[in-house]
DNA sequence: TTGACAAATGACCAGTTAGTCATTATTATA
DNA sequence: TATAATAATGACTAACTGGTCATTTGTCAA
């Protein structure tokens, strides 16, 4: 099994050098030292390499964010995420590079997926963070504090990563602590509605449910005067619970809704839910 | 010169959906419904293609958010910037698309270049804005500032993008802008110095001149008492001033100082000077 | 209808890719 | 030492890549 290691370690070296498309099987084992058929007694196929390295380096950092997210007091908190995060960048530099930078196509849908649920616990753990640190204050406006959160870690990761700086871990520690310390404090205009979050925060296959539909559609009905949009609304509901229409004319009432202020989300929902 | 227009533009949909190198000319031809020799009529290579597509598309960007930047009162400023941003954005998404995502490695040194030059005409750009509107007062702090509005428009622009969201563009642009009059007025721990600026303000492959070197090794001479570290310092001046060291004794000077606090930023400086 | 010119074609080239497998080398066991 | 089992090799395949060019097609004016 050491074999299988040596692969996977000059491997991420030459993937975060020149990204994953653009290194072949036959570099790798070159750089290794091996045949070509010696690596496809470890793996059975470049995929698999890939996915096993995602799965090798994420269950780490994921695990290792988590634990010090649950695991140090209130106060030392954003400071101890801050901390591991670029700790383990530093210590992964060549992982963390691909993290950053490697794009959502070009691999397969399994890859994608794998990223998204490992985006996803990312997610909720920095959520559990500032939901320990700034309590129900920051109720409104903490989707906006995750994303705002990651856009940091993201943007001074790529700056540092990909221009070879020299880092003062303890300033840059203290500089987003403040960042982030003063958007919590500060914000009042969300852009990320909870709306929003439940599409980010559940994974891409699994759809919102049926009757968490039906739930909001009868909020939105309750809403709304008299008018086209309350009659499609109302008749999107019926199908949802009874499926009748054809799908023509389910594209004809999600048409007439889709322009309704109060309607763009659940529009938006439902297109999804109906495959249109 | 239709036919050219036709290319970029299925080749635009093509590459925002499996990135350049996922795509083959055959793809590109075949969804235009042309040869493959007719692509080479209108462009001399796929390389050419991308080049024109991305000046087409970043002139057209740039210039837009310039003249926002620089036509706007002071008062409505960011505003207009977030906005012309965004209207951009959703005028041509499929070349935001690639924007965001499109990494760094895989194409070619002219591609990176030229993408770097637009890079750095946005950063002016906005700081030109910035300085606009808040004067000399966020002085320390602007480039973080920079960094922190660049950090915003990437991160909720794939936010919106990758996941195909009906977007509040008003709410949006009013949400970014409470986020960055806060940071502006509440930030106090600078983490991109003026230092770290001048590397990221410059083009990759300009380097700082000797003469700043030297002037900085003076200065960085001055701050030290007799140590190891300092008498390095002195050698590498000498080095700077006339060159006799091998290869090796500058890279064990460099070595020396290397993790003096002082002297990170100067040994990263000549490290990328004498190209070790 | 003819001839001249430009536009468009797609078979073809040389190179690269991921992946296979008959063959050979190495090691452990008896 | 002889035998069996395992590890490793690299020439090979089939598919695909960017790019070329002799040939065909279309469009004019004469």
């Amino acid at each position: 099994m050491v074999k299988k290691l040596l692969i996977m370690e000059k491997a991420l070296e030459l993937f975060a050098k020149q990204g994953f498309e653009a290194t072949s099987v036959q570099q790798i084992t070159d750089y290794c030292g091996i045949s070509k058929g010696a690596f496809y007694l470890s793996f059975k196929s470049k995929e698999e390499l890939i996915l096993e390295l995602i799965d090798h380096f994420m269950k780490q950092f994921i695990s290792d964010i988590d634990y010090s997210v649950k695991n140090t007091n209130k106060d030392d908190l954003l400071s101890a995420f801050f901390y591991a995060t670029y700790q383990s960048f530093q210590e992964h530099s060549n992982f963390a590079k691909i993290l950053i930078q490697e794009q959502a196509h070009s691999l397969s849908e399994e890859f994608l997926l794998r990223m998204r649920d490992y985006d996803h616990k990312l997610d909720k753990a920095i959520l559990t963070m500032i939901e320990r640190v700034y309590g129900p204050k920051i109720e409104t406006i903490k989707y906006d504090l995750i994303y705002s959160i990651k856009g940091f870690v993201n943007n001074y990761s790529g700056l540092i990563l990909f221009n070879n700086l020299p880092v003062d871990v303890d300033l840059l520690v203290r500089s987003l602590v403040e960042k982030t310390n003063i958007l919590a404090q500060h914000m009042t205009i969300p852009f990320v509605s909870p709306e929003i979050s439940t599409l980010l925060l559940r994974s891409k296959d699994e759809k919102v449910s049926k009757e968490q539909l039906i739930e909001l559609l009868e909020q939105k009905l309750n809403e709304l005067d008299e008018s086209i949009e309350k009659e499609s609304l109302s008749l999107l509901k019926q199908q949802l619970l009874e499926p009748s229409f054809s799908p023509a004319i389910v594209k004809g009432l999600l048409e007439n809704i889709r322009n309704h202020p109060h309607c763009k989300w659940i529009s938006y929902l439902l297109r999804d839910f109906f495959e249109i």
